[in-house]
RNA sequence: GCGAAAGUGGCGGAAUUGGUAGACGCGCUGGAUUUAGGUUCCAGUGGGGGAACCCGUGAGAGUUCGAGUCUCUCCUUUCGCACCA
């Protein structure tokens, strides 16, 4: 044996060995429980970051750990391949993006493989492939068949920076969500998934979705945005037009005064007459000239116009006028919505400025309320007043009182808004899936026959980086037949949003060579739902929803049967770290600084703020420099000790050390007492003296402590420090010749205990320990409950809550007993003499509490 | 503004779920080993105090024999949504 730990050497060969044995190769086996384990698969852009080690740092502890309980483990790894980097580099460099792609995976592949994560590489797949988007390509035809999919006209979100339109859950504050540019509104012709369709179910089941973090929950029911309501038709005084506006206070119907429409409401023009048309006009084109991330922000001023029509209030046969306002969204609802100043704050501001009556029909409890007098809206609860025959109902009756009458006269109907709008899925970029449509002049959009799947890619590309996707001038790939009536037609040349590849990549993995069609059902069977999910929050509202959506879209397809996909989900943090700034150079990497002066020009480097790892701020550590100079193992640990997953981790060099010299540590434990634990054979449980006994317990409550951290929360932080405990606890045992038996358990069980966390390390110590067989073969530490119990325990002695002495008892004194002696210790006498003793508590094993007066 | 989560040493973080606050690690201070640096080992390390003790988990109240943990009010930070009718 090596007397110094060399982690580059020793993880070589376990990784060889691995990769030649494929331990984690896996198939259905009825008789063993099935157990999936997946991390959110990488998008294969060169290079792995610290965010993948640590993702991936943790999955495969739970996918060790879980194998060594005796569950039938699948964990498998692929790439999201499709997408604009790959498109860019293409532009930039010339390399194609097939070449590029596949390169990145190799090389992405291999420093995976460096981390020693246990995955079964035999299920690997691209997203790139012909073989995996070929099935998309069928769903999507199948969506088409059953009005799932298809193509409108809308306004939608463009990105001029990627040079295509984005999903409304891909623009955050306005900026696309991968170039952070400004997105613009564009009205264009795209295809939609309809999403909307399963809004109820989606938002149902987060009521049921008990292992996910109920921040993400919340994050997808507010996206989901559902609104109970009424729908009420208002009649346009003097014509038979009708104005539909969404509403959730009905209650408040009687009080309503005027009308408010979006500018771009179909009726605007029509309703503005020949007087006013100057004026309203001259308002539309200033809130068209407003761009719509200023429109829709706070300090955005209320504003409106006239039109000079009224329409009548179904209720009570009032004439209300109507405006445009400038806070109407069109978007929402039926672009046109009721104001009722009295009880919404954004009506009450509006009539205010533009002098319109405030009628109160709802009264709060306790108060009058005044029209005149009042600062602001009432938006609470209350009684109904000035509501003809409704006055005197609680408003929460009144709700459902008022659409059952508006339902009887035909002027109304109770309705459901939600916010979320159907996914647009079409992109106009090279890199993706094509979408099998051909138009023809005569049949209009026809899908491509199945039988003529896949539409493939093509490859022989030219790529400027003007004028859109370069798919549309090719010719070879466009110009086809129309596959209805034979007759020239065009092939659509948009490609998918790479998030329809991730909303079914785990399903495929279950059968990720099967040919006959998307999954192969016995298997999907077998492995699904996913047991857990790992990865990072930044996904809540996007690939977690669609995965979602896309699940029961298959589902109502047939092809599986499972309602949701992610049993677990653990949404880990952001591995964080302080940038650091030269007045000269700007960002600087860390291996620019030396002794806090700028490599460059010697100038003070100043500190920044702690934020997540980026290329573009510098605050970046390469995976590969750190597995170079420590080892796979360390990096593993560090990630994993350094804070809890699901919290943002702080990078750390000298917790890196220190993660390192741990490992060094727990060699020379093995090393140090070889000849000691050489031929110890079993610890005869029986015989111990009290010093190997107390060393055993500690051995056993760490096995216990953990197996538990591990299995029930992934607290993986604390199940190192204990290990740490242990390992410390050994080397402080005083005589260790004296308990070969004592000693050997101990060794073995902290090799055991850190192999799902540091796995190559852990192999080579067990072969030195003198086994044959790997740990990956074995079975994972049982605590013995006997070994557990102490003798003696420790009681805290505390005197009117505070702690004045400890003392010592057998495990089995009773209460009593505890009590005499806890009164008996001299600190605690101090405190007590004199003094009348009012109460004593006795918590069994823990402590006596003495309250005096 | 609405919703969610979180505030504990110099730092990352623990605390058997109401029972010794600060485990474990980093850093720091002494000391030993070493030609030296590094490694390693030993002792110490929340604040105050010579000590006994006192104070201490964002602030303030409350419940309790006992509160980091439960309740209420407030403050701060992070995240999500945001003129959603």
């Amino acid at each position: 044996m090596q007397e110094r730990y060399n982690p580059l050497e020793i993880e070589k060969v376990w990784q060889e060995r691995w990769s030649s044995k494929r331990p984690w190769q896996v198939s259905e086996d009825r008789d063993k429980q099935k157990y999936y384990l997946l991390e959110m698969f990488p998008y294969p852009s060169g290079r792995i970051h610290m965010g993948h080690v640590r993702n991936y740092s943790i999955g495969d502890v739970v996918a060790r750990f879980k194998r060594l309980q005796g569950f039938n483990v699948l964990h498998p790894m692929g790439w999201d391949a499709f997408g604009m980097p790959a498109e860019n580099a293409a532009i930039q460099h010339g390399t194609h993006p097939a070449i590029w792609t596949r390169e990145n995976i190799a090389n992405m592949r291999t420093q995976l493989k460096r981390m020693g994560l246990s995955y079964d590489w035999d299920r690997e797949l691209a997203t790139c492939d012909a073989d995996y988007y070929r099935w998309e390509q069928l769903i999507f035809l199948k969506m088409m068949d059953k009005g799932l999919a298809y193509k409108k006209s809308a306004a939608v979100n463009w990105c001029p920076e990627c040079e295509t339109v984005l999903a409304n859950e891909q623009v955050e504050e306005e900026c696309c969500w991968r170039c952070d540019n400004k997105v613009v509104q564009k009205e264009l012709d795209q295809w939609f998934f309809k999403i909307t369709q399963y809004a109820e179910e989606l938002l149902e089941w987060t009521e049921r979705m008990t292992g996910w973090p109920e921040s993400v929950l919340t994050m997808q029911r507010n996206w989901i945005g559902k609104s109970i309501g009424c729908e009420i038709d208002f009649a346009v005084a003097g014509s038979d037009e009708k104005i539909r506006v969404f509403t959730t206070r009905p209650d408040t119907l009687f009080g309503a005064t005027f009308m408010s429409l979006a500018p771009e409401h179909p009726m605007a023009q029509k309703l503005t007459i020949p007087e006013r048309s100057h004026e309203v006009e001259t308002f539309i084109s200033k809130v068209q000239a407003v761009d719509h991330v200023q429109r829709t922000s706070d300090d955005y001023e209320k504003a409106g116009v006239f039109t000079g029509s009224y329409c009548i209030n179904p209720v009570n046969g009032m004439k209300i006028p109507v405006f445009l306002g400038n806070f109407v969204l069109m978007g929402y609802g039926t672009g046109a919505v009721m104001a009722v100043p009295a009880h919404d704050q954004r009506d009450f501001e509006f009539a205010r400025k533009y002098e319109l009556p405030i009628q109160v029909v709802i009264q709060p409890e306790g108060s009058a309320l005044e029209a005149s007098g009042m600062t602001e809206a009432w938006v609470g609860t209350g009684t109904m007043v000035n509501s003809g025959a409704f006055d005197g109902l609680d408003n929460e009756t009144g709700k459902v009182k008022v659409t059952e009458f508006l339902e009887s006269r035909g002027a109304g109907k109770s309705s459901v808004n939600y916010r979320i709008r159907d996914w647009l899925v079409s992109r106009q970029r090279y890199w993706g899936t094509p979408i099998p449509v051909v138009y023809c002049d005569d049949c209009g959009a026809v899908p491509v026959p199945e039988q003529d799947l896949p539409v493939e890619l093509p490859t022989d590309i030219e790529f400027s980086g003007e004028g859109g996707s370069p798919l549309a001038g090719l010719e070879s790939f466009v110009n086809t037949s129309c596959p209805q009536c034979d007759q020239p037609a065009r092939r659509e040349t948009d490609t998918f949003d790479t998030f329809v590849e991730s909303s079914w990549y785990f399903l495929r993995y279950a059968s990720p060579k099967h040919d006959q069609a998307p999954v192969d059902p016995a298997a999907v069977a077998y492995w699904l739902p996913v047991d857990q999910y790992i990865g990072g929050v930044e996904h809540a509202v996007m690939h977690l929803l669609y995965a979602r959506f896309w699940t029961k879209i298959m589902r109502d397809l047939d092809m599986v049967s499972l309602d949701e996909p992610f049993e677990n989900l653990l949404t880990q943090g952001m591995v964080c770290m302080e940038t650091k700034s030269c007045p000269e150079h700007g960002w600087l990497y860390p291996e620019e600084i030396d002794h806090g002066l700028c490599s460059r020009c010697q100038k003070d480097v100043i500190s920044g703020r702690n934020e997540k790892m980026s290329k573009s701020k510098k605050n970046v550590i390469d995976p590969d420099g750190l597995i170079n100079r420590f080892g796979a193992d360390t990096a593993r640990l560090f990630t994993l000790f350094a804070s809890p997953p699901e919290k943002d981790l702080e990078w750390n060099e000298q917790g890196v050390e220190g993660c390192f010299r741990f490992l060094n540590r727990v060699w020379r434990l093995v090393y140090e007492n070889m000849a000691i634990i050489k031929d110890a054979g079993d610890v005869k449980s029986g015989q111990l003296q009290p010093e190997p006994r107390a060393l055993r317990r500690q051995v056993h409550r760490t096995i216990k402590k953990v197996t538990e951290d591990i299995d029930d929360n992934f607290h993986f932080n604390t199940a190192i420090a204990a290990v740490m405990e242990l390992v410390n606890g050994i080397m402080a045992f005083p005589d260790k010749q004296s308990a070969p038996e004592v000693m050997r358990e101990a060794i073995e069980a902290v090799v055991r205990l850190l192999s799902p966390f540091v796995p190559h390390i852990a192999e080579e110590l067990w072969q030195h320990l003198g086994y044959d067989e790997s740990l990956e073969e074995s079975r994972w530490l049982a605590w013995d409950e006997n070994a557990l119990a102490a003798d003696t325990l420790l009681i805290v002695v505390q005197v009117n809550g505070k702690v004045r002495g400890k003392v010592t008892v057998p495990a089995d004194a009773d209460n009593a007993a505890v009590e005499a002696a806890a009164l008996a210790d001299a600190n605690v006498a101090r405190f007590t003499e004199g003094k009348n003793i009012r109460k004593v508590i006795v918590v069994p094993g823990r402590l006596v509490n003495v309250v005096v007066g």
